[in-house]
DNA sequence: CCCGGCGCTGACAACGTTGTCCAGCAGTTA
DNA sequence: TAACTGCTGGACAACGTTGTCAGCGCCGGG
């Protein structure tokens, strides 16, 4: 048998299981070359109805669907961007997800994405595996506090922005909420209330949003004129264990706090258990969480929060990413979005009549 | 200058934006050949420690990064799994997602996922781009009923495994909770509580999981014998306003409901709200849930509900992935993970004296 | 009748990587 | 000294697609 017709796939006598209909096999069914296949795949002008139908055909017969690895190869554009946040099952992080890819899916890409589980290495590890998959762009919730690595990157056109944290030692586009004025707003709501004595219990603080709220309650301390004590303050993982822990401790001290600010909706919710457990005549603790959360406002007394927008931290992201993919050039932008504080009730009881003076 | 070496990039003479080093770059930086490179990055055995030093400073120097979209197209194999699902703000699909990710991180496989927002048209669409990406495997919460157009993908290879509803139309594996038995549970705990009239509001009929809810309920009021009015029975989409008419019409009725079984956890959060905002005389209506859901203890009364784990869904359903991708054959597997009761007082509540009888 | 132009089609190279295969070289043995 | 072995390194093709460019047939005008 000769091989007269080059196109034909005689060279690889046995296909290995997985194979799939390429171009090439559409071409020699329809009887057309491949360039008109792929005309065809992609719209393209030029091309007979007939010979279109004929090649639809084939296409259809042979369950042929094109193969984007090459098409990407050929291309240099994926049409996918990554997502690096800390953790899909936080709900903080579901709805900021899904507004990602909402945007993405407008520009027609795929979002691929992965959790740091808030170590950097794992980060970093994700974020250069999504390079190496030559994402056009990426959206990061920073774990690290050192994205020089991205650099190369960078410079070689992978579009970037950061969200919620700053980058760290690189200059990069960032789309944030206000931490500190949210927190700042929070205390200040609670000693307009009549508190002095007020808990603050945070994320590790190595977490730049933990810090900044950390820094907004001092500073509505401060502007109040009132003292702060180390007992306060507890900083650190947020597993209901430790934050159990810390908890109890400030409301069994000697001067007990009156009021709670929780640093985020992890916290919140393991404070809320501590509080309903608490026995009856104990006097009702007031407390404001950072970040709202689902059925905050059935549980009684309501849950007053600093409501952040996570769905629109995660449009505001994308929405900047791809202007920037779509060429919009300038030094890199830090945009910061405001917080809202919902009062519910739990923040507005006042303190033990003992303790007012 | 000569273009003696046919291996430097001298074709292009304007290389595009965003262009990137490649192993041709870093092998001319090295002084050493392609495959040389390709080795070193792959950590292949036989290369000389000093010519491995030049080649990995030349990668550093370069800020090379391997080209996966070029490996793929050569190995066939891309390490990546597409999930497909209904919506990935909606806290049920957090963990399952993210149990999904766990498992791909563990094989080396990253994920891809897109919602579907419950359309089958985006369905299709979401999971035809994945399969021309040649993702190794899929992950589908189905939003449609026909899913023949997998066909030709599957024969081809690509490991598919549905779950919380199975694939329409088509033989694949799946990975479902038991709905019928949980439901069944759910109602019959409300009748063993003297409920005769009970409610069920539940998700648009045309859902797998939401028909079998309503099964369930049936089999329940036929096994005590009760009678099921239409009133009692309401179907459709879970937006609030919808779910929100449909209880109050169950409550208001000349003989209305004493208890209502909420088909998932978007419809039992709208109708605890509904129940929270009824005039403080009315009598208490029991209620129990479909899926658990945060905070549900806290509640008073704490809502009682019929759990099934999500993370547990995804992850017995990437594990049966991954294990076809290993090569493990036989016949579509259908597995059934248990529901689990948990009561928490709102399902316990007795009828009005006044209905008992 | 011839020629220019246009509309459609196909051959070919290139994208960056990996697998195959062979050449070169140093060390060992007859 | 020649042959042989084992190991390192490199040339080349192939993966499936798209962009470039050239060719072919046909039509209308000169």
């Amino acid at each position: 048998m000769t091989d007269t017709a080059p196109g034909t796939a005689s060279r690889t006598p046995t296909r290995r299981y997985g194979t799939r209909p390429t171009m090439k096999d559409v071409a020699a069914r329809a009887g057309v070359g491949l360039k008109t296949v792929s005309r065809v795949v992609n719209g393209e002008p030029g091309v007979t109805p007939d010979t279109e139908r004929r090649v639809q055909e084939a296409i259809t017969a042979l369950g042929f669907r094109r193969n984007d690895s090459a098409r990407i190869l050929r291309k240099g554009r994926t049409a996918s961007i990554g997502l690096v946040l800390e953790d899909l099952a936080d709900p903080f992080y579901g709805p900021l997800s899904r507004a990602v890819e909402e945007v993405a899916r407008a520009h027609g890409a795929l979002l691929i994405n992965g959790s740091s589980a808030e170590d950097p290495d794992r980060e970093q590890e994700l974020v250069l595996a999504l390079c190496a998959r030559r994402v056009d762009g990426l959206v990061i919730i920073p774990a690290g506090h050192d994205h020089r690595y991205l650099a190369p990157e960078m410079a070689a056109g992978v579009a970037t922005v950061f969200v919620d944290r700053p980058a760290g030692r690189i200059d990069a586009d960032a789309v944030l909420a206000d931490s500190f004025g949210g927190s700042r707003d929070a205390v200040a709501h609670l000693i307009a209330h009549g508190h002095r004595r007020i808990g603050f219990l945070g994320d590790l603080p190595g977490i730049h949003t933990a810090a900044e709220r950390l820094r907004g309650y001092h500073a509505a301390m401060n502007e109040a004129g009132l003292p702060v004590h180390d007992a306060w303050v507890s900083t650190g993982p947020t597993d209901p264990e430790r934050v159990r822990a810390a908890a109890t401790a400030m409301l069994n001290a000697a001067e007990p706090v009156t009021a709670l600010f929780a640093g985020n909706n992890r916290v919140t919710v393991t404070v809320v258990r501590v509080l309903a457990e608490r026995p009856a005549p104990a006097a009702p603790v007031a407390l404001v969480g950072f970040d709202d959360f689902e059925l905050a406002d059935l549980l009684s007394p309501g849950i007053t929060v600093i409501a952040q927008d996570s769905a629109q931290l995660g449009r505001t992201a994308a929405d900047l990413l791809f202007r920037r993919l779509d060429g919009a050039g300038g030094d890199p932008r830090q945009l910061v979005l405001p917080t809202r504080l919902i009062p519910r009730g739990s923040g507005e009881l006042p303190p033990p009549a003992t303790s007012t003076a």
